[in-house]
DNA sequence: ATGCATGAGTA
DNA sequence: ACTCATGCATA
């Protein structure tokens, strides 16, 4: 009884992200890259903090370095995460993910610019003279020759009537429909009385091949764009079938109540203080690709585990690449 | 709505 | 070890 939760989600579209997309998005995902060298370009996606974070780090770096500076002897929490069971995903489960979408060859290591000053110290032993990082690739980025199809063939037109506003069968990976259309989307769910969770949810009973059901946070992510272009487009076929049927369903009376979901609480999320995320921020701006070993020294210097570091650069680097803050307008 | 995390697929 | 899509837990 135990063996296994209430929650499956089976989710197998591993079908759905088949490498022809990846010849798509490719393409703009390169120009976005392109368009990301330099961390200090970076930074400024973030606009108000490049500034203060900078000095921030630097006080920083001195602080942690020369702890002999000033009399500045704060009851720091030595462990700013709490886990229950770190390491532990879930025993029992094997978790059928369907993440795939191929990704896509993105040669683009980053100049050599570094937050040397700050890491050197940090570990003087391998990060003066040589930096591991290669210095520069001239990014081969040729124009892409492939062309890209229908994303999915979702058949889910209207029998008899169809007449799809966006009625765009070619490609239209323009980032400004994807917008128009998640709010067009938001708009129409609430006016059906429908939540985030219960369209993941439904997403199953719509039975598209390849399509399982998706978590609240997907949702709410595709209607304020906080997710990769690629991802939103991943996505919208598959909303706006759910959306079609939806709203046929509501005329005709005949939906079918197929959801509800068990409740089982147990992992605990770790919990970054405010003085550790400003110092991370800093670095990052500095340098948003630190080697394992500067990982290492962050995650020490900071007094948190340095998987936990490394995820949230990790995590860093994938906000800079949502729709919201891409550079591609 | 968002932070931290997992896991498949890649390079 | 990274990227990418996605999810649980939480503010």
């Amino acid at each position: 009884m135990m063996a296994m939760n209430a929650k499956q989600p089976f989710a197998m579209h591993a079908a759905l992200q088949e490498p022809k997309f990846s010849s798509l998005h490719s393409s703009a995902e390169a120009m976005r890259r392109v368009c990301l060298p330099a961390p200090q370009l970076q930074g400024n996606i973030f606009g108000s903090f490049d500034e203060s974070l900078l000095a921030r780090a630097e006080a920083l770096a001195a602080v942690d370095i020369v702890p002999h500076a000033k009399g500045h002897h704060h009851p720091f929490k030595p462990d700013a995460s709490y886990h229950a069971m770190s390491g532990v995903p879930c025993a029992a489960a094997a978790l059928p993910h369907p993440a795939a979408l191929a990704a896509h060859p993105h040669p683009l290591p980053h100049p050599a610019l570094d937050g040397g000053d700050l890491l050197e110290h940090l570990s003087p032993s391998l990060a003066v003279g040589g930096l591991p990082e290669p210095p520069a690739l001239p990014t081969p980025l040729p124009p892409h020759p492939l062309a890209a199809a229908g994303p999915l063939a979702v058949g889910v037109g209207p029998p008899g009537g169809p007449a799809p506003p966006p009625a765009a069968p070619e490609a239209e990976s323009d980032p400004r429909e994807l917008e128009a259309f998640a709010e067009r989307f938001k708009q129409r769910r609430v006016r059906l009385g429908v939540t985030q969770a219960d369209v993941g949810a439904a997403l199953a009973a719509l039975k598209l091949p390849g399509v399982g059901s998706l978590s609240q946070s997907t949702i709410c992510r595709f209607e304020s764009l906080t997710l990769s272009h690629n991802n939103m487009t991943a996505l919208r076929p598959v909303l706006q079938a759910w959306l079609e049927g939806a709203e046929a369903a509501h005329r005709d009376r005949a939906a079918g109540p197929e959801l509800l979901a068990g409740a089982e609480r147990k992992r605990k999320r770790t919990s970054i203080a405010a003085p550790e995320k400003r110092s991370l921020e800093a670095y990052f701006a500095l340098q948003p690709r630190p080697s394992s070993e500067k990982i290492a020294a962050i995650a020490e210097k900071l007094d948190l585990k340095k998987n936990v570091v490394r995820v949230w650069f990790c995590n860093q680097r994938q906000k800079q690449k949502r729709m919201k803050y891409s550079a591609v307008h």
